[in-house]
DNA sequence: TTCGTCATGTAATGGGTTACATGATTAC
DNA sequence: GTAATCATGTAACCCATTACATGACGAA
């Protein structure tokens, strides 16, 4: 999860590790806020297995107005086998792709990511969220013993935001079709 | 979190292990069905601590009908001490129980939770469902370099899940201050 | 001079997962 | 007889967290 938005931040352009947490945040930030003591240890990680490359930053090494010298910052860039895998990542559409979690990073990074994988992913995000509306709809048509009012609140909420969910993925759906059907002619 | 539900699901009736893992799901399955690999040392741990304590079924060890035995069983049911660890988890109302997941279970034993904690939960809780919220419609409000149309798909989502939740909230909270203006005559 | 933010890291810990191992009971 | 479900557990692992340690730079 962190390897695959690292690997797709990197992909728009070279970053060092504070400002790739940044840009995490302002990506992803509002479902969750990644802390240093993952970061590192995944770019460290994710350098050792030749996915990205690491060198000190050159161009800001030295502040030009004033010649003064800043801390020196390891600039990440992707490889050619960090693309590859980027790509992998990026075009799995299995079950662990549906995670809520899973699913919003993968959505971030549609646009470097395959039409039809595109395609598969909220195709099956869509079939993960119905199965959750459906069993919703089926524990609060049984009333079944032991479940109290609080309880059935939060399973209405649910059912509610299960049924959004599920219309703005055909709408999602619908439109990538639409450009499916408009590039093909 | 775990600890938690397992300790509120066991405050209504002595279960066994199997037992307790299908109440958990019927209760909160549908945000994470939880494996064996983490119920049962939860179990022994909390046997340990001695908020719970385990014996062997007597009254399902013989199957009267025809004398055949069953596989031993062991029956948990909450200690005094569990019910105080019990009593203190419900009752917190830190940012950890405003969590997605926390919140969750912290609603469904609120049957079980003082109504004072009951409020400051719910309260809690809009509160970061707003502060949430905000950020999006902060985020959607300046586009913003590099945020492509699916981000930004996502982030209009997540604002309307966030505003339906609060509104949500907003009438869950309405219902529990009209009931303790009743109770308090 | 002190506070906030930039910047990078380590160590201990936590809380779960999957896969494996075992075996009885029930329904077809 | 064979498959599903009941029932309990262990071991290896994964991915993240918090707390700690360090230090430079800019602004008040």
């Amino acid at each position: 999860m962190l390897e695959f938005a690292v690997l797709g931040i990197l992909h728009d352009s070279p970053m060092h590790g504070y400002q790739l947490r940044k840009r995490l945040r302002e990506l992803l930030g509002w479902m969750r806020a990644i802390s240093f003591g993952s970061l590192y240890p995944t770019l460290r990680r994710l350098q050792r297995a030749g996915l990205i490359s690491e060198d000190l930053s050159a161009d800001t090494a030295w502040d030009g107005t004033r010649g003064r010298q800043r801390r020196a910052r390891k600039v990440y860039r992707l490889t050619a086998a960090g693309k590859q895998r980027f790509a992998e990542l990026a075009a799995d559409s299995g079950p662990a792709a549906c995670d809520d979690e899973s699913f919003g990073v993968h959505l971030v990074f549609f646009a470097r990511t395959p039409a039809s994988a595109r395609m598969r992913i909220l195709e099956g995000r869509r079939r993960r969220v119905e199965e959750r509306r459906e069993g919703l709809r089926c524990a609060l048509a049984r009333p079944g013993e032991g479940i109290d009012h609080y309880t059935r609140a939060l399973q209405q909420q649910g059912l509610e935001a299960s049924e959004h969910e599920v219309r703005w993925l055909n709408e999602l759906i619908a439109h990538e079709r639409a450009e499916q059907g408009f590039e093909s002619k």
